[in-house]
Formats: C-alpha cells, structure tokens, sequence
DNA sequence: AATGAATGAGACTTCATTCAT
DNA sequence: AATGAATGAAGTCTCATTCAT
C-alpha cells in the first residue's frame, strides 16, 4: 500500500487506527452515533468497511477505544480528587481541572452529551454514569444540604453547558471559558460555605 | 371493527392518534429515537405499521407533533416573558413558570435532551433552538457582564439538570424540585444584582 | 356533501364516476401506472380513496373503463372496415379515419403506447393486442408480400409515432396531423399499387 | 465461499454484476421495471438482495448501467452520421447501421419501448430524447418540407416497430428484418429525393 | 494490513384493498 | 355516495458484520 508519486493514499504507516478513531469521533460528534455509518467513515479515510474491522471488532468497540483514549485525565482527577482533603481549595482547583479536562477532550464530550440516548445502551453508559457520580462525591459534602448539593451538581453542568450551549454566546472563546470557569467556582464555594459556615 | 367479547382491540374509537402519540413518547425517551423503531411501536399499540402511516405521514412527523402538542406551555411563557418589564421579580417568575412547564413534559423533554444530536437534523431542531435562545434573552439583560450571562443560562441548565441527571440524588423528588429551584432563582438574582448593582 | 358558498366541493352531482377517470386518464398519461397511486388520484378530487372503491372495484378497472369507454370510434372502425370491399380508396379511408380516431383519444393512446409493458399484463392487454391485428387485416392485403404488408403497418405505426413522437416537431398541431396522415397513405397507397399492380 | 462438491452457489468468481445485469434486463424487458422487483432479480441469482446492492446502487443505477453498455453503438453511429456528407448513400447507410444496432440490442429496446413512461422519469430519459433527436437530425434535411422530415422520423420508427410489434408476422425473422429494412430505406429514399429533386 | 463479495436483519415507506358506518 | 380507520403484502434501501484471499 502507498502509492506513492502522488500523494494519495500513501503516509498509512501504521496510523490507521488513529486516523479511524479521528475520523469516528468527528463524524460521532457532528451527526450522532447512529447516524454515522461504518461506511461513511470507511468512506472519508478511503478505505473499506472491512479494513475497520481489521482494527476494532465492532462499531462500539471505536466508541469504546475513544472513550478509553480520551477520559484518562479525568480518571486521573478522580484519583487525584479522592486523596485530598475535602478542602475549599481543592474542591476549586477539581472545578478547574475538570475544566481543563474537558476542553482537552470536547468533541468526545460533546458526543456523550448529545448522544446520551445512545451512550447509556453502549458498555461505557455504566462507567460514564459511575465517573459523573465520583465526580459529584468528591466535590460534594455528604452532610450538605440538598440546596448545596444541587449547587455543585449544577457547578459541574455549567461547565458542560460553557462548552456546547454557550457557543453561540457573544465574546471570544478563552474569556467566555473563564467566565464559566468563575460561575462554577462561585457555585462551588457557596455550597462550600453554606455547609461549613464562613 | 372491534372484535368485542373478549375486551382485546375494541374501542378503536378516535383515540389511535392520541394513543401512539403516548406510546411513541414513552419508547423515545426511553431507548433514543433511532433505537425505536416503528414496528415497535405499531406491536405495542397492537396495530399494524401502516396504521402508524395513517395518522402521521413519516416517523419524524410523530415527533414534530409531540412538540407541538406538548410545547405549547413554553412558547407562552416566552410570549408572556416578551412583554414583562425585566424586573428581578419577573426573572424569578420566569424561572418559576420554567420549572413548572418542564416538569408537566417531563419525558419530551428527556428526549429532546438526551437525543440532541437527532434532534438537531429534525425539523424540530431548528425550532428548539431558536427558543432557547428567546428564553436567555428575556432572562438576562443585555448590558450584563459575560459572567452574569453565564450565571442565567447557568440557571436555565441548571433546571435541566434537575430534570433528568439529579433523579439519582436522595430526597423525594418534591424536596429535589425545590432545591433545584432555589439555586436556580439564585443565580438569576445574583446576576440580577450584579448587573444593577444592590 | 356540497359545502356550497365558496365553491369547494359543490358541484359534484353525479359526475364523480367521469371525474375520476379524467383525472386518472391524465395521471395514467402523465406519468405510467404503476407510478400513479389511487391515493394521488384521490388526493386530486379531494375525496378519499374508498370513495374511488365505491364506483369502480380495481384499479385495473379504472382502465378498463377508460379503455371501453374511449375505444368505441375503433371499435366502430374496425366493424366498418370488414364490411368494405378491399379497394384502395376502403383503405385510404380507413387511415383517415383512424388517425381522426387517436386524435379523439390521444391521451389514451398515450397511456397505452407508453406502458406497453403493464398493458400487457392487464385485462385489456388481449383486447388492444387483438383489435391492432384487426385493423392491419383490413387493411392488409393476404396476397401481399411482406414488405407489403411491412408498408401497412408501418401506416399505422407512423399515425402513432404522429401523435406522440412527433410532438416536438416545429409546425403547428395541424399541418403536422395533415403530414403525418399524407405520408400514411402514401404507405397505403404503395402497398396497394404493389400487390395489385398499377 | 463457494460451497463446491455439489455445484449450486460456485463459481461465483468476478461475474455477479454481469450477471445481475443479465437476469435483470431479462425481467425488465419481460415485465416491465416496475414489477418487477429487486428480491425478483435476486432470487433467480440466488443471492441476496443486498448482494445487488454491493454491485448497484439503487435499482435506477441498473437500468441505467444497461443503458451505457448497451448503447455504445448506438453513440458511435451518431458520432459517424455527423462527420458523414448528408448524401443518400449516407442515410441509407445510416439506417442500415442503426437496424443492425437495435437488432444488437433488442432487449433493451424493447425495455424502452415498452417502459416509456417509466424511462422517461429516470435519469437516462433525457439522453434517450436527445440521442432520437440527434438520430432525426442526421437522417433528415433540415430544408425538407414537413411532409418529408415525417417520413424520416417513419423510417426510424418502422425500425423500432418491426422489432417487436411485427414479430407476429409471419415469415423467418432474417426476411422480416430485409423487409423492414427495405421500406425503412425506401422512406428514407424519397424524402431525399422530395428534397434534392430527381 | 486490508479488500472484495456477500449476508441477514431490519429499517422506513407505500400501495391496493376492505369494511363498518 | 362516501368516509375513517385499518390491514397485509411488498417495495427499496441501509447497516453492521463476516470471511476467504
């Protein structure tokens, strides 16, 4: 394979799989799972259907792959998050790093979001669920009231919502991400010091 | 028609319309649109598929209509909103009225939620968002700074979220609401000050 | 049924059964058969499909109404040819007239001439196929030779290239007709003088 | 793939698409494209439907797959008629070209023939107008009086006619053919000579 | 590392037709 | 004279997947 001479086709060294899994996620992300087929993708990387299938064992699979690749920071910051006290600060420094997190993986997250439907059926539905749920523990205080939890619950969506939602919202990216980033701070901190008085 | 004397398919009367409507909401926001497919549909109403064909025209036309049968309580809020002077008073109400309206078409708008990426090549689609983007509109002043925008829309999401991704939080599901909707009027009133100063 | 006062579906007597099929003789001729549905038809007279059921039993039998009503001048024709003598001036009339005859019915000419195929397979498939023998026996001569009788049908058949074929011809309707009809006897004419010398 | 030892599903080596192209235009000639059906085609294959799908795209792509294959003589005499000087010898030569290419491709022109109506709603319905057209063009005086275009427009169609209509004729096909060809070239002949004088 | 050929399941949709009212 | 509601059959097409090469 290669061709050469002419630029196309050549440079496939052993990037399939990553060209694939670029590929999937764009189309994931722009169309939605479903409507994204195998032969659409095979299609845009000018390979068959089978040469997929050379490398991941089902459709899923590609989700699965992606989705493994691409959360490792936020498994990180979980593990990271459980070891530390439950301080003021480190809840703001999880906000930010959560931030940091998605903005390095937007289009996946952009995909789970849009396509929850779908996602909750695929094997990583559980995982993503259990992941959303350590997240909210760690950042949360279980003696909290329910208003203060719902506050942090709330601190971890603004920050979904900053990164799809507010697109359309005027100013440039990098200040809309800090505004955000300052709302979920705020929502954090408040909750914080509701349940521990200050 | 009717078959009689033993209870089953009677009472076709003038409910089938009504009927898929109810079934094909639940099966959507249960498994996704494209997961659902009409034979489903049509077996769990005991109907043939072209029954479905007889009261709506394609599979996206049952959606269109749930909207539009089930979405009329927003479009007045909105309407209602329009001519309000934009008081902090009428902002919380609004959020108010929100919260209610949600909650009366719980399971559209899990749909509309959890199928973004469907809805969004729906003819729907376009409708949804234009929507959205009048309810920031006469929640959030126009002078106010990016921060306070985030903190409305913050506030919008955060009642979506109340919806669907907090079922999972303990408390009755009436506690929850509340506690939703305090942080929600929270966060316009803080903007609210903010933008106006006290 | 009436609606009078503003002229929707007032007028509809007792004509319905002759409004359908003008409607479905012009769908027919339009655009095939197979390709028109009874929906369509229907939709047309803005009444439903069942209201078609009531006045005929098929659709196929919508044909064949159009075909027994519309076929009579040939019919007629052919029974007047078989009485007269074989001369030439017999057969001359016999073009004249029955290019006056697919004049009278063209769109049904149309229809037959271009859905040979699913003609075939209806019931007036025998009859049209019967009754275009008939008419080349009368106006064949037995004795004549084969490219004789070659020139006779390809009388007949250039009437039919006339009326359809020939459409985008320059010239007015009429000259063409007229044409049309000198080259035909011409055939005729020719054969004639072939078999019977002269 | 190939199950051997037993014959049935063999051989299956490279000749699907010719093959389905073959069973194909058989059906279509015989019944019409409307009736006959994708799973008609397959079956008699003993294949899958989808197994056409592999080698075609839609059902339209068939037909007109047929048509490019079959219709190059047909392209190539219009391209020789047009460098050709209008002489008689050239008509006559034209029309004598053009009998042997229908006679090469029969079934499709029966297809055409007697699919009309459906032809003319594919993709391949405006190259067969222009390509008749063409074909009059080179065939006919573009100062020959209307009478005269008529009879070149009947010489072609008296081809078309003595491939199918005539085949209830009596007399072996190859005489048949002469004689079509004879009066075909005979119309062909004083439209010229109508024209030219002599 | 990838292709060519095919499959089986199932999707949405349309059609002619029926029948109680 | 016609409607409203529905059916059963069939149609075209797409998809994920397989496997010999």
């Amino acid at each position: 394979m290669g061709v050469t001479m002419d630029g196309t086709k050549q440079q496939r060294r052993g990037n399939t799989r990553q060209r694939i899994q670029d590929v999937a996620l764009e189309l994931f992300a722009e169309q939605g799972y479903e409507k994204t087929s195998l032969r659409e993708i095979a299609e845009r990387l000018d390979v068959t259907k089978a040469a997929l299938y050379y490398h991941f064992r089902t459709k899923e699979e590609i989700v699965v792959s992606l989705f493994e690749d691409l959360t490792q920071p936020l498994q990180d910051l979980i593990v990271w998050g459980r070891e530390q006290p439950r301080t003021l600060e480190t809840k703001q420094e999880i906000v930010r790093r959560y931030s940091a997190a998605l903005a390095g993986a937007s289009p996946l997250f952009r995909f789970m979001q849009e396509n929850q439907a779908t996602v909750r059926e695929l094997r990583i539905g559980e995982s993503f669920k259990d992941w959303m749920r350590d997240l909210r523990h760690i950042i949360t205080d279980p003696e909290a009231s329910l208003t203060d939890q719902v506050r942090c619950i709330s601190a971890l969506f603004t920050l979904h919502a900053g990164m799809f939602v507010m697109q359309d919202l005027e100013g440039d990216p990098e200040e809309r991400r800090k505004a955000v980033l300052e709302v979920s701070i705020d929502l954090v901190t408040q909750a914080h010091r509701g349940t521990h008085g200050g």
